[in-house]
DNA sequence: GCGAAATACATCCACGTGGATGTAACAATC
DNA sequence: GATTGTTACATCCACGTGGATGTATTTCGC
């Protein structure tokens, strides 16, 4: 082998890039074990869980809102919140006063689910940010949270499609 | 609407999962720009650009290389260092002592291609780091490397699959 | 050195993804 | 109050994904 993966690492880590490419790391390595966990162990996509999440912590929210909790293509929201309610895990009632808007509530099999889930998660966060100390913790938290308040994150100039209009 | 997204924003980032939260946030909110991007404008997948930029920044690595510096399944590396080789952008060469390895190296075609997509997807992480100071990049990228380092990524034993064998 | 295990990569295929489009309902403009 | 635009969600379908498996080669154990 020619190169080291350390080498890779460390030299592409000090690169014009290193910022983009040391948070796309995390995420990606990351995804390897969640995505296989999700589907082995539930059967469904990481989105669902992410949709169960938002459903019980914020009951008789719209799916347009998990979408905002969540970034992901509308209809992908739209399947995931078809699957729980396949599984029993949340009902739906239409708003009284705009027929199109559905309201989700969790079922109690739902909030068993999620909460037997979000404790593994919650053992996985411990695992990633281990090797942080709580004000380690805080200090990334902070980072993160002024990065999306930042707002260059949802849309781009960079990488706006060369024939897509403003 | 019965929520404000500002205030599911809040109180997700103040929860227990309040670290994975905000970063999957950043990532999911990229995601749907870059996707797009690259699908776009280049016909390809995300990762081919990752495997471009890889075998352009290390001349002569294996696929398997690849696969330590963008944690992805084998297959999909597979697939994105065929599409290079297909466009002209990159050539294999056999290994003389391992006729199972091919180092991969970049054509003149593909160095411009990169440079061009690179020169764009670092003003893209100039938009979602804008809001940071230089001192605060630095901090962030301080602790992405910590997490990586720290080794709890790659595998899990909070989301082992109930029948995986350790 | 021979069989077993491991490694590098390719291929198969069921399934999830996401852009595009559809449907229905509400809102705005005049 | 008809037209136009917008919003909430569902559905379609081409394509990428990734676990599983295959193939060839190399290495390990004894």
């Amino acid at each position: 082998m020619r190169y080291e993966t350390d080498d890779i690492l460390r030299e592409t880590f000090s690169s014009d890039l290193r910022y983009l490419m040391a948070a796309s790391f995390i995420v990606l390595a990351n995804n390897q074990v969640s995505n296989r966990f999700f589907e082995k162990d539930y059967g469904m996509p990481v989105h669902a869980w992410s949709a169960l999440y938002a459903v019980v912590r914020f009951p008789g929210l719209l799916a347009r809102d998990i979408q905002s909790l969540f970034p992901r293509p509308q209809n992908s929201i739209s399947r995931a919140v078809s699957l729980l309610r396949e599984r029993g895990w949340i009902t739906t009632r239409t708003n009284e006063d705009d027929s199109r808007a559905k309201h989700l509530f969790p079922t109690d099999e739902g909030r068993r689910v999620l909460a037997e889930i979000e404790a593994r998660v919650l053992r996985r966060q411990d695992e990633i940010f281990g090797g942080l100390s709580a004000a380690e913790r805080d200090q990334f938290l902070h980072l993160c949270r002024k990065v999306i308040e930042g707002g260059g994150l949802r849309s781009s100039d960079a990488l706006r499609p060369t024939d897509d209009p403003q």
